[in-house]
DNA sequence: AATCAAAAATGACCACGGTCAATTACAAAA
DNA sequence: TTTTGTAATTGACCGTGGTCATTTTTGATT
């Protein structure tokens, strides 16, 4: 009885998302094809999704671990002192996924699960960033520069929704010269944080 | 030379619309296949994609006609009175789109657009909620109702964020016995339409 | 009626994600 | 060393959406 994975399948798990970031790295998220993994990676097929449940899943880890290190990066910025600059903290996060819709149609189906699965790093990046989000706007509260009248978890969830929405417009418009998400943003966030006068 | 589509032309896209809807009837959304919809309606697959674009522009009329029939239902049932009353007037949109994913993600990725074409049903359906939603938060702005200090478009388009949002979550969670979608969005209606007292 | 160019429809074909019964590699037991 | 049960891998195969060179239909022109 071995309930635990052999070495072999760990280095063959780490060896296709080896060649799966290589190829994202060079095609990009959409040019990204099983088949091609699976070759470079010199497995069969079936081997793959015996690893990932299907293609998402592969892609999620991948999208999963991207956004961990935007967390980071966030968490390394440290709390705005108001609205404004919490639009400045969100902009890189908009950024990744504004690049290319295939990240953005992931985050959506995966991020709004509490139930993490192992393999959900996306499911746990979006914990963390809604956890992130309603410490900073804790404090914004309590320094009174933003609405004290709704919990900070609403807050939080809020901005979730007003992301997704102007990325959702990003990519429904042919974005050549329009106004980038972080700017559309904006207004959104100062008419949601606006505290009650 | 001849302009306008021939007669046989928009028989036989009738034909495939009547069929589709059909299907949807009888297998819900997500199970119909393009080789049922041809065979049923007695034409080569080439058809249909002459016709729609994809398989999505196909069902972006079904939906989109769905749409435009709940956007009659909310214009008759006339302008709410608050807030509340609003997420009374949605109920039936969240309650449509619940039912089945395939309708929400169709929505998301063809309702951003302002730009329509002759087939885009959901472009227009999307371009119409704005516009009712702004003109009854002009109404519910000039009695008072709700915050005066934001343009009636940018609420409306606020809403629309959130409508997705509760949607989006919805269909993470297995939905056995959660909160519906019209109640986890009252919340976020209230608090975004909340006057600035 | 015969001719012909444009419109419409056809269906063999392809791409790509995903499945699963069969096979191979491995480690512990005999 | 051989046996044996299980973990891991394989690759032929499938379903389904989508393409496009070819054929058929149509209606105006002679």
């Amino acid at each position: 009885m071995t309930r635990a994975p052999q070495k072999r399948r760990l280095e063959t798990r780490a060896r296709l998302l080896e060649v799966a970031a290589a190829i994202v790295q060079e095609q990009g998220y959409s040019g990204l094809r099983v088949e091609d993994v699976v070759a470079r990676a010199g497995v069969a097929k079936g081997t793959l999704f015996s690893h990932f449940r299907d293609k998402d899943g592969l892609l999620a880890v991948l999208i999963g671990d991207e956004v961990m290190r935007l967390l980071d990066g966030m968490e390394a910025a440290g709390a705005p002192q108001d609205a404004a600059e919490l639009t400045v903290r969100l902009a890189p996060h908009l950024d990744y996924v504004s690049q290319d819709r295939v990240i953005f149609d992931l985050l959506l189906r995966y991020s709004g699960t509490t139930a993490a699965e192992p393999d959900e790093v996306v499911t746990a990046g979006f914990i963390r960033q809604v956890a992130l989000l309603s410490r900073w706007l804790q404090l914004l509260q309590a320094a009174g520069r933003i609405r004290r009248d709704q919990p900070p978890e609403l807050l939080a969830e809020g901005i979730q929704a007003f992301l997704n929405h102007v990325l959702g417009v990003w990519f429904c418009l042919e974005h050549d010269d329009e106004t980038p998400p972080a700017k559309a943003l904006e207004p959104y966030l100062l008419a949601w944080l606006q505290p009650a006068p």
